[in-house]
DNA sequence: GTATAACCGAGACGGTACGTCCCGTCTTACA
DNA sequence: TGTAAGACGGGACGTACCGTCTCGGTTATAC
C-alpha cells in the first residue's frame, strides 16, 4: 500500500480497511502510522532474506565496495522498493520526535555493519588507527541519504567508488 | 509559529488566524504549507544577512572550513533556529513530489558555493583535476544533514575536521 | 429516516450522508440528535399546518373534547407519523438533561391551548373556581402520553371521553 | 452506578469492570443494558422491602391516597433514588420496541394494585359501576409519569389531591 | 463627492481522516 | 469447566483541517 499510495494518502482507516480490521486493533499494536510502516519495513527485508553482506573479503577496500553497493542496489530506484519506505520513514522521523528515537535505532542497526568493516581496517592497517571511525560511517551513510532525499543524482557505482575512494583514501596511515 | 508548534502540528489554519488574514488570502499566494515555509525560511535567512562565507583564503581548506563551519553553526542546535525549518522542508519534500523539486533548487543553490570552492582547489593543483565535484559536495553535504537529520552525533569542530580532512586527503593529486 | 430506521439507529453520520453535508455543518448548527430532531419535527409540523383547533365553541367539554381529539388523531398509531417523533424525544429527554429544558418548552407550548379552555370553562362556571388548571392539563397530556408511551392501550374515543368526562365531573362548580 | 453516571453513559464495559467480571457473563445473564437496569431495579425495590400499601382501609380514597402517595413517596427527587431508573427504563422502552414488551409487563403489575382498589370502590358503590377502571388506572398513572418525566412541575400532596379528587368525583355513582 | 469596483477578513461549506468509545462476539489462560 | 480478561471486527462519535466558496465591510479609484 506503501508504493501504491505514498505514504502521506496512506491512512490508518485505509490500512485497517485493507486488513478487514478495526481501527482499533491497528492503535492497539502501533502508536502511529510511522510505527506500523517501521516493522512492516523490518519485517519485509528480513522475509525477503536480504541480508547485508558481512563476510571478511580480506580488505577493507572490498569489504566497504560490497557493503555500500548492497545498500545501493536496494535504493537505485527512488520510487520503489525499500526507498520510499525510508524517505518515508526519514519524513516521520523529522515530524514526529518520539518515533525519530525508534527510526535512530533501526539506522543505527546498519551502522554496525560498516564499523567493523572499518575496525577491521584499522587493526590490518589500512587505515589511521586514530580515525573516527563513527564520523566516517556518517559520512558514507550520510552521502548515501543525500542522494536518496534529494534525488538529485544516481546512486551509481560511480559514485560508490568517489565515496569509498575518498574514504580510505583520506584515512590512509601516514 | 514552526518552532513553537513543529511543523506538523502548524496549521494553514492556524497561521492564517495569527496573522490576522482570510485562508484564501493565504492559498492565493502559495501553493501549500511546504511552499510557505520554503519561503519564510529565504525571508529569514536573508534577512539576517546571515549569507555564507565565499571569499577566496587562498587555501580550499581554509575556504571550505570557512564554508562547512558557517553551516554547522546555523544548524548546530537541532531544535531551535534553521534546523527545524529545514530538517520539516527536508521531510516536506519526501511526502510530496511538487515540493521535492522546489526544495532541491534551494537546496542546490548552496551547492554552487561548495563547488566553486573544490573548483578553486582543482586550479590551484590542491585536488585531483579528475574527481568528481558534484559528488564530493554530495559527501560534505551528505554527511551534514545525516547528523542534523537523525540527530545522532553533534555538529561539532572535530566532525568538521574528519570530513574536510577526508575529502581532501581522499582526493589529493597524483 | 426517523420512521425509516428509529431514532436509535439514526445516527448523525447518515443524516449528514443523506443530505450530502459534511458532519461538521451539522454540529455547527445543532447540538446533538436530539435538538435536530425537535426542530424537524417543530417544521414538519408547523408545515404540514396541521394546526390544533382553539376555536371556542361554546362549551368547555365540547371545545376539550376537540382539542384531544386532535392530539389523539396525530398519535393513534404509535408506529408512524407524529407519534414515533414524540416518543422518541421524550426518550432522549430521559438522557439528556439539557434537551429536557428544550423539549420542555415545546411540550409547554401545546399546554397553554388546554389553559385557556379550562380558563373560559371558569369564567363561565362550567368549571370549580379553584380547580388547578396546571394540575389538570397534567392530568389531560398525562393520560394521553401514558398509552403513547407503553403502547398497552389505544388512543380510542371511549378513552378520550374517559378523561374528559373524569376531569370535568370532577371538577364541577359544587 | 445508573445514579452516578446516568444511563446513557452507563455502559456494559464500565458495569463489568466494576463488576469485577468479565462482559460475556454479563450477556450470558441479560440481553442488553435495559433488561439489567431493570431486574436490578426489581431487585432494589424489592430488597428494600419498599412493597406498596395494599391494605384495605374501608374507603376507596383512603385507599388510592395511600397508594398513590406511596408511588410519589418513591419518585418525588427526580434525581435519585427510584425516579432517575424508571426514567431510563421508560426511555429504554421508546428506543428498543423488545425492551419495551418486558418493560410494560413491570409497569402493568403495578395497575394491579390500583385496579383491585377501583373494583372494590365500584363494588362497595363508590364509584359508577360502569367506569372503565383501567382507563382510570391510565389517568392516575399517565398523571404521575407526566411529572416525573418533564419534571415541570412537583410530585407533591396538592397534586395527588387534584387527581384522586378528580378521578372520583368524576366518576361518583349517579 | 459620490458611485463603483477590487480586495480581503471571516468563516461556512463538503469532505477526509483522525483517535476514541463501546458494541456484541470470540479466544485465551488461569483456578 | 467455567470465567476474568480483553482482543477482535465493526459503527459511530465529535474534532481538526483541508481547500473552495460565499459573504459583507472597507478602501481606493474613476466619474
Amino acid at each position: 500500500m506503501l508504493e501504491e499510495l505514498g505514504y502521506k494518502r496512506l491512512s490508518i482507516e485505509a490500512i485497517a480497511a485493507r486488513a478487514g480490521v478495526g481501527k482499533q486493533t491497528i492503535y492497539r499494536w502501533w502508536k502511529g502510522k510511522g510505527l506500523l510502516v517501521i516493522e512492516a519495513f523490518a519485517h519485509a527485508t528480513s522475509a525477503r532474506a536480504t541480508e547485508l553482506p558481512t563476510a571478511d573479503s580480506g580488505s577493507v577496500a572490498e569489504d566497504l565496495r560490497r557493503l555500500l553497493l548492497s545498500v545501493f542496489d536496494r535504493n537505485a530506484h527512488y520510487d520503489r522498493g525499500a526507498a520510499p519506505a525510508t524517505k518515508s520513514m526519514m519524513a516521520e522521523a523529522q515530524l514526529d520526535r518520539e518515533f525519530l528515537a525508534t527510526f535512530r535505532e533501526l539506522v543505527q542497526s546498519w551502522h554496525g555493519l560498516f564499523l567493523r568493516v572499518l575496525e577491521r581496517g584499522k587493526e590490518r592497517g589500512e587505515l589511521r588507527p586514530d580515525a573516527d571511525s563513527a564520523a566516517l560511517v556518517d559520512l558514507l551513510m550520510g552521502a548515501t541519504w543525500y542522494r536518496v532525499l534529494l534525488e538529485h543524482a544516481p546512486l551509481d557505482k560511480a559514485y560508490a567508488d568517489t565515496i569509498i575512494r575518498t574514504v580510505l583514501e583520506g584515512n590512509r596511515p601516514d
